[in-house]
DNA sequence: AACTATTGATAAGC
DNA sequence: TGCTTATCAATAGTT
């Protein structure tokens, strides 16, 4: 269609090329949105001219990345980088090795091992009995350390008791001292006011038992 | 172009859209491998149909992985990412459940325990106790299942004996009955050939000594 | 980039 | 689907 017929093979001449380049480029493009509206299909169309141009054509209804994904899925091909193969494949590795954990624990749990050999159930039952040892002496270990730290607060207890008494003793020594000197001062102002030489105050010579 | 003009717009009528779909597929096919050729251009064409059908073009010099690849280092833009993030994800999110896992089974075999709260400690061995509990349960009725088979075999196998024994008699009965009767022919051709009235043969009156 | 003669695509019909 | 054909659309070459 033009001016005259033309033979489908690479334009040699440059600028000829470019032009129709440009002319079919606008053309395959108005054919895929017409097809996607005439005929309501998903059409992803992506050119890149020699000169490294890169031209892009996506349905309204669609996304590249959502063609990609549907292309995947039907076509089975891979368009994925290596890097994503290798995610993809981590995922099923790990997981299957979570399977093969969980199975683990199950048994060691007494589930599901109706299947086992009675070989798998001696060692399985050996590992129960090496855990249960090792529980059973951490538990040991563990009221042991209870105990000696309760022994240990008891005696620090002991020891704040005592040092409180002989703070409360020194108190009440203090007290004593004052005691004795206000009734120091009442007797030399006795003394003072009836004018008199000396009198004895009675001795007390058992403080503790006051309190 | 056809025979009359058409309005791009949905074709309401199911099988028109299919031909026209069909008939527009092939012209935007044939007008990509042509402008890839006239123009040296690469072009990667996907289309899908309502039906879920899928078409693609590639051309000759490429491919989809090629052109995807041009097309994240031209445009920037990813295509695979959320797809990528949404894999790097799961990878963590199974990773932590599988040292999740691990932890919980080196627990139930005593190791690293050292950590754990009495409370812990007393969960835990409940859950060893029943283990091993079940375990040792299977562990019985795998003994008993054994046992009854072996009972079983050893019926199984006195009746085969018994069986075989009856054959035995049976073949050997059978061996008797048929020398008895060769000794019966020797006596009736014995009478017949000396053509004498009658001659007792000496009798023999246990035949079974014989073997 | 606009024009247009010409070819190519395709809508309708079978 | 495939074929035909009248008609319209795309575009090659020109300006």
């Amino acid at each position: 269609m033009g001016r005259g017929k033309i033979e489908i093979k690479r334009i040699e001449n440059s600028s000829n090329r470019q032009v129709t380049y440009s002319k079919r480029r606008n053309g395959i493009i108005k054919k895929a949105k017409e097809i996607s509206v005439l005929c309501d299909a998903k059409v992803s169309l992506i050119i890149y001219a020699s000169s490294g141009k890169m031209h892009e054509y996506c349905s309204d209804s669609t996304t590249l990345a959502d063609m990609l994904e549907q292309y995947h899925r039907l076509s089975g091909k891979r368009l994925w980088d290596a890097k994503h193969e290798n995610l993809s494949n981590e995922v099923d590795r790990i997981k299957k090795e979570n399977d093969s954990l969980q199975v683990k624990l199950r048994h060691l749990k007494g589930e599901d091992i109706t299947t086992l050999t009675h070989r798998e159930l001696i060692a399985l039952e050996d590992a129960l009995e090496q855990g249960l040892a090792c529980v059973r002496h951490q538990q040991s270990e563990i009221v042991k350390t209870h105990r000696r730290n309760h022994k240990m607060l008891e005696e620090e207890n002991k020891e704040l008791n005592f040092i409180l008494q002989q703070q409360r003793e020194m108190a009440l020594a203090a007290e004593n001292v004052k005691e004795a000197e206000y009734y120091q001062r009442l007797r030399d102002y006795s003394s003072q006011a009836q004018s008199f030489p000396y009198r004895v105050q009675p001795f007390q010579p058992n403080l503790q038992d006051h309190i």
